[in-house]
DNA sequence: CTGAAATAATTAGTACTCATAACAAAATGC
DNA sequence: GCATTTTGTTATGAGTACTAATTATTTCAG
């Protein structure tokens, strides 16, 4: 009768993860679903996704970019992204420019009004990365960024 | 004419990512994304899926589990659940047996013939967990995990 | 300069993951 | 005994991501 008390509570907390919770590629899923959800959550009142404001903080790095750059370095797939910049787009936050010598490509900028939700949202950002960088302890950070790249290039 | 030369390489790499690459979150998903295709290729001789690994490494664990308990730790839904259960059940794989004081509930264990995939496909996995851990540089790897874990936690 | 190959964006269709609601059968608790 | 809870299930939808094929344009070889 000694583990009877187990029924009540049934194997809550004591159930063996097998060894997966050692384990970086598990722990590294649930931190980013974490942090993804936090950020979410944040950029709710500018119903932006999290992909929507990064795509915006790359034209507002790098105006007059082409989707397929952009492709590139957030990895969308060229398919996805024209979705996303059409949606961006008939919000008005993005204007699909022409580029110069290249009549089939667009050059994406930022709208006035894409530029003043950005900046509201940057907030919003910004106080979504302290709150990671908290749970991280300062020092970490830089070794732990590191260390996520050597990761991502695998 | 003096950026001319950018057309050849149409900004390949000097695209800026507006900050994000500094960002705990970006990496996390970028990292994420290289772990998991590693490791789903490292079990595609097996024919299962980084979700079913990590179940049958649970109920090797903790045989006699219910299904409801493993959805708990792994975070994964009920209903969901209920499909990756039935597949590897009709693998043979896993065995829904009976739990004696509850008729609603399975208790589920590996089936020999699911033990000894596992034992093999656990040789792919641990093969997959040293390539990561390499990529971190062994010192890092405890406090990397310490790290995941409070940002999991969020 | 003309035809072949490559490129930017797009369209359409598909697959996979994840989440919610509703339900039946069994167990629990006052 | 009857209301409530719990386990597994079904059905279904949202979201994301991938592939193949198409159009318009540009680049390049001869």
């Amino acid at each position: 009768m000694i583990d009877a008390a187990e029924r009540k509570e049934p194997m809550g907390e004591d159930v063996s993860l097998g060894g997966l919770e050692t384990t970086v590629g598990f722990l590294l899923r649930l931190a980013q679903v974490a942090v993804f959800k936090d950020l979410l959550a944040g950029l709710k009142p500018f119903d932006l996704r999290v992909t929507d404001l990064s795509v915006l903080l790359v034209i507002e790095a790098t105006p007059g970019l082409q989707q397929r750059a952009i492709g590139e370095v957030l990895r969308i797939q060229r398919p996805n992204l024209v979705t996303i910049i059409d949606q961006l787009e008939a919000r008005g936050l993005v204007r699909r420019g022409s580029v110069p010598g290249d009549r089939r490509a667009y050059a994406l900028s930022l709208t006035t009004e894409g530029e003043a939700l950005l900046q509201k949202a940057k907030v919003a950002h910004d106080q979504h990365g302290r709150k990671v960088l908290d749970a991280l302890g300062d020092f970490e950070t830089e070794r732990m960024l590191a260390a996520l790249r050597r990761i991502a290039a695998l």
